[in-house]
DNA sequence: CTTGCATTGGTCAAAGTTGGTCAAACTTTT
DNA sequence: AAAAGTTTGACCAACTTTGACCAATGCAAG
């Protein structure tokens, strides 16, 4: 079995057992347990805990960092999840971008608010930097994939009744 | 848990079983209290108490000196106009980003919600293209400015809209 | 008064503690 | 082979903690 796949499934074991939707880890605390570079740890969430598998990942550097990886539920016959997989891709254009947001709108799956938000996002004037127009279509979809999996985690978490966590929130 | 979490809390602590909406501390006596330098105080006071966090410090040296911490009051909407105005400019890091957006909940500019919703839109998941990391912090910065703009334009809608209704009920 | 000095806070840079990136080397799959 | 996926290490960035040195204030001795 390969080194990834045992800290992937380790990560998993730990995510199973907690109580919240989300667990904290130190990276080279893990990376001495695996007795392989630290840099591993990144290789793991970069390959196996993206949007896409349906993980939010979040960290701190310095003194007292940590990495949190939050777990988003994402339900195949939930409509907004098969728009996600299915519509938005790896590239989006803006117009393929505003359209999205027209139907997610008048289907309901997301508030006016929020399609306000995200259009706001991946205007042309927010992306008006230097770069070629495939790798804005490349950023475009990365943005509203992961905006469009916070509006789902918004929801699950009014749905258990528990409040969003987010990692600057300090005890 | 950080030190200077610690140390913080206990300042908000403080400030929070305050009669008046300020408080006097004495430096060395809080280091020797918590069993660090001196300058670890100020180092708190300069990253978790500063006007962008909503506190004004005033301090006296020589005997009998302290530090006064003083809790400021302003409204969410001119706050959030000076933030845009002075913090987001061209450039923002990812760590300035969080820290804004921290701040803008805490003092109550904007919804969590909200902030999730650019936290997302602006996280390096999602600006994870191979431009060099100046691009991205402009990237950040239109971004920002763009999203914060638009949660201006439906907060002064809603008020525009409810002028004879009670609402802004925030603690 | 003036001076000395004890007391109290301020600044800054170095060291310490975490995590991030990227490209080269290596391994497995096609 | 070639392509795709994995592993590692050198270098970078962010945040915290500490300590040496500086500045201001009040008080007491001269």
């Amino acid at each position: 079995m390969r080194l990834s796949d045992s800290i992937e499934s380790f990560i998993k074991q730990m995510m199973g057992t907690a109580e919240e939707d989300g667990i904290e880890l130190r990276r080279n605390e893990l990376a001495e347990y695996f007795h392989c570079a630290p840099s591993q740890i990144n290789y793991v969430l970069s390959t196996r805990f993206t949007p896409d598998h349906g993980y939010m990942i979040e960290s701190r550097r310095g003194g007292g960092g940590c990495i949190r990886i939050i777990r988003v539920e994402t339900s195949p016959t939930d409509h907004l999840d098969y728009l996600i997989r299915e519509r938005v891709g790896t590239s989006l254009t803006e117009p393929e971008a505003r359209l999205l947001l027209r139907q997610l709108t008048v289907s309901n799956a997301i508030e006016p608010t929020d399609a306000a938000l995200i259009a706001a996002a991946i205007s042309p004037t927010s992306l008006a930097v230097p770069i070629p127009e495939e790798m804005k279509n490349a950023l475009r979809a990365k943005i509203m994939r992961n905006m469009l999996l916070t509006v789902i985690r918004r929801v699950q978490a009014q749905h258990r009744g528990t409040t969003a966590l987010i990692i600057q929130e300090r005890k």
